[in-house]
DNA sequence: GCTATTTGATATATTTCATAACGATTATCA
DNA sequence: TGATAATCGTTATGAAATATATCAAATAGC
């Protein structure tokens, strides 16, 4: 999404009209600061950007950044179930169906009936998957959270990630 | 949305399942201790958590976090018309309309046809809607972005707001 | 064994986000 | 000036994300 960047520079004019009369020109920028200093206002714009950025760095994987989490928490904790995974996630069930549905039949995770649970499924990822979240993970590192480290610092990279955890859990 | 607080704690069993039998608990939380080391992640997660409590702190004004920045906007920007105001928030313009319709009805802001174009719309407040978000503005300071400042520090709290508009603007 | 609960799934509604196109108006410029 | 292009708000419409209710199958609890 984002705003446009260009600012379609308002047709500049020799005589001012009255509404604009006072002081601005008619190109001048909308005036956003008061909105930024509103934390929802700016954590909602740098997640857009930031997820937009995710999606080009890893386009020719063509992972979406639930897709990429869904396959890090299989690799991460295998043996789970689809209730499991969902929730930990914080997407509802019947819609985490469809998105497994995906990844399955492009063959980065199967599905397998629990044993001792039959009512359930056990996720795991496939090697297809694992090759797939490996790649992603490189990319990632290098193209997105390294840009990060470089426009803020490591440190405040680090420090940025603590606080977002810290409203994430605590707030 | 978010993840039910409740881990649903998964029925104890005497004998360990063969799937679960290597070192887990069956009712282990899943980890997300790699997960959380992505920005985009947690960036996301924080941002649901606040719009939560946003929407929570204004409920009895009827507000949601999009409708009080458009409202902070037209006070701070008067004689903006929609496509200005519209465009600075990243909304695009055909779904502006239904948005200033309902804003428009509750009697918070007009649209004024603009003398020196007429296509346009110019936007204000009306008293009902800069008193409304007078009183927003109140609510969110003294419930929610204390809060923030409770939580993180208000040192942190302002080098957070710093990065997270960094990141909206430079990334 | 009987009832209640859980799991994955289906159907469906709602909300959010995006594109195309229209009438009215204004800008551009030959 | 007049013809063409562009812009404004709007409508219609589609796509995607998010939410609830309900079902059959399997399990849990008594």
């Amino acid at each position: 999404m984002a705003v446009s960047r260009t600012a379609t520079a308002g047709t500049a004019r020799a005589k001012r009209p009255a509404h604009v009369s006072r002081g601005r020109a008619a190109d001048a920028p909308v005036l956003v600061d008061q909105l930024s200093q509103y934390l929802g206002y700016s954590l909602k714009r740098a997640q857009l950007r930031i997820f937009d950025n995710f999606i080009r760095c890893v386009a020719h994987l063509q992972l979406t950044p639930a897709q990429f989490s869904v396959l890090l928490l299989l690799e991460r904790n295998p043996g789970r179930n689809q209730t499991e995974i969902a929730r930990t996630l914080g997407i509802l069930r019947p819609n985490f169906v469809a998105m497994l549905d995906e990844l399955e039949s492009r063959d980065l995770c199967i599905r397998v009936r629990s044993d001792n649970d039959r009512r359930s499924h056990i996720l795991a990822l496939t090697e297809e998957g694992a090759a797939v979240l490996a790649r992603a993970k490189k990319l990632i590192g290098a193209k997105h959270e390294a840009r990060l480290g470089v426009l803020l610092g490591e440190d405040n990279r680090v420090l940025l990630l603590g606080m977002l955890e810290k409203i994430a859990r605590e707030f």
